[in-house]
RNA sequence: GGCGGGUUGCCCGAGCGGCCAAUGGGAGGGGACUGUAAAUCCCCCGGCUCUGCCUUCGAAGGUUCAAAUCCUUCACCCGCCA
């Protein structure tokens, strides 16, 4: 099946330049990127739908670039926003840099020799620019007329104004996909569909300056069946970072996708077969309650960011603490294993036990005392999966798993550990 | 630079001297029902040493027994004019 096709059954296409010319083209390999802004430390599970596309274009013998955008990120892309970003220090901006390129390295082959990854920082051509140049020979092919008619800048202009600087942005994109063309012969930029007026302002730049040709495509935006924001949880969002997201976390929030995305998911996220997945469609519509499918992404996605090894300590984690059986019944070495995937605190053998709510509040499961007090009011606090009912209620040092080890949860599914040392 | 409008809790948005930790919605949390799902229903949702105390309504001062609400200055945003 061709690359396109798959895209397609997968759900990846959005937009597209001259589909026929792009399918035409993608006959013989080509030179793709796709460009990442360090907005924070790490990626999240949003921006890996583009990602995985890049992976995608590379498995199917293309020659993928990605770039991180050590200059856009400066600056700050308007798209998709309705306010002004604030700036962060360039020295912020570098520290991600070098994150970003990491994680984003990991999901693309080098070593391979007919079509090896590239990764590369636009900061490297951005840097050297003078204003003059950049005014004279890049300024000079834009048409304000149309840099304001694009959506992400007259958004911003209905809803309260836009800055020079992020005015600009579209222009600093556009050069970066006419040096890549021009260093690389890279000719597709890929992007979600929020980028499609950056991208093609990139191709109007590469026809004006070099006459030359290049093809643009975007991937939806991931829309989740019920209009919430996908990635996001009520800790914040899922990060590929295991310092940020636990890798326990980033597996438990693909187990619990609803029920009405976890096929799509498996299409946008995971490199399975149409044939596996579409037994898993049909395994899940003949039995929702087992969740084969919601596995099967789990399992998929935390071997993919993380490894085959975290996704089975994760797993066995989550099978040893939820609920089923007694936890007594657990060895002492899956038991400090499985708590070892979460949140935790630990106390001293000498000093008193502090109550359940302190000790809950210390790992940071919950945002203050209050919070963890309001758990134990609304009947959601649990000591080793026994429900606790007062405010003041502190363990004794007897209820320690083997001395040391103490499960808190609060509600049906977030749990926390606590260890004496 | 001038004139006018604005800045409220995670977000949107009421309040416009006391009854205001502040209406309402969304997001979020707990419970029931379930399948570690969705929908639905009920409860909660600033913090703390929690029958009370402390800090919040752009910032700093002021008026008042009492201010998110009035006054002054400053900052930022929006509109019109220059």
């Amino acid at each position: 099946m061709k690359l396109i096709d798959d895209l397609r059954w997968r759900g990846l296409l959005a937009q597209s330049t001259d589909e026929k010319a792009l399918t035409q083209a993608l006959e013989k390999p080509t030179t793709a990127y796709i460009g990442f802004d360090p907005t924070a430390a790490s990626l999240h599970v949003g921006n890996l739908v583009v990602l995985l596309v890049l992976r995608r274009f590379q498995l199917a013998g293309h020659h993928p670039i990605a770039l991180v955008g050590g200059a856009t990120g400066l600056v700050g892309d308007p798209s998709g926003r309705n306010d002004e970003r604030s700036l962060n220090s360039s020295d912020v901006v570098e520290g991600w840099v070098t994150g970003i390129r990491k994680q984003v390295s990991s999901f693309l082959d080098f070593d391979t020799t007919t079509n090896p990854a590239l990764v590369v920082n636009n900061l490297d051509w951005t840097a050297p620019l003078t204003a003059i140049e950049f005014l004279r020979d890049i300024g000079k092919h834009f048409s304000v007329n149309q840099m304001l008619a694009k959506e992400s800048v007259a958004a911003r202009l209905e809803a309260g104004g836009i800055s020079y600087t992020e005015f600009s942005y579209q222009v600093l994109q556009s050069y970066d996909f006419l040096e890549l063309f021009r260093r690389h012969n890279c000719t597709l930029q890929l992007g979600g569909s929020d980028q499609w007026g950056n991208i093609v302002a990139g191709l109007d730049l590469i026809r004006r300056v070099e006459q030359g040709s290049a093809h643009a495509l975007t991937v939806p935006l991931l829309a989740k069946s019920d209009g919430s924001k996908f990635g996001k949880t009520a800790g914040g969002s899922i990060w590929l970072d295991p310092e940020m997201t636990s890798p326990y976390a980033f597996f438990q929030f693909w187990l619990n996708t609803d029920d009405k995305d976890v096929i799509n998911f498996l299409k946008i996220f995971s490199f399975l077969s149409h044939a596996e997945i579409e037994a898993l469609e049909k395994a899940h519509s003949e039995n929702p309650g087992l969740r084969e499918a919601h596995r099967a992404l789990a399992r998929e996605l935390t071997t993919l960011v993380h490894s085959p090894d975290t996704t089975t300590r994760v797993e066995n984690a989550a099978r040893a603490l939820f609920g089923q059986g007694d936890l007594n019944e657990l060895d002492e070495k899956t038991l400090g294993s499985a708590l070892a995937q979460l949140p935790r605190t630990t106390i001293s053998k000498d000093d008193e036990i502090p109550t359940w709510v302190d000790l809950l509040a210390a790992t940071g499961v919950v945002e203050s005392k209050s919070a963890a007090r309001r758990v134990v009011k609304d009947g959601g606090a649990y000591l080793n999966n026994v429900k606790i009912t007062s405010e003041e209620f502190a363990p004794e040092k007897s209820a320690f798993l083997y001395g040391k080890y103490a499960i808190l949860r609060k509600g049906k599914r977030d749990l926390a550990a606590v260890e004496l040392i």
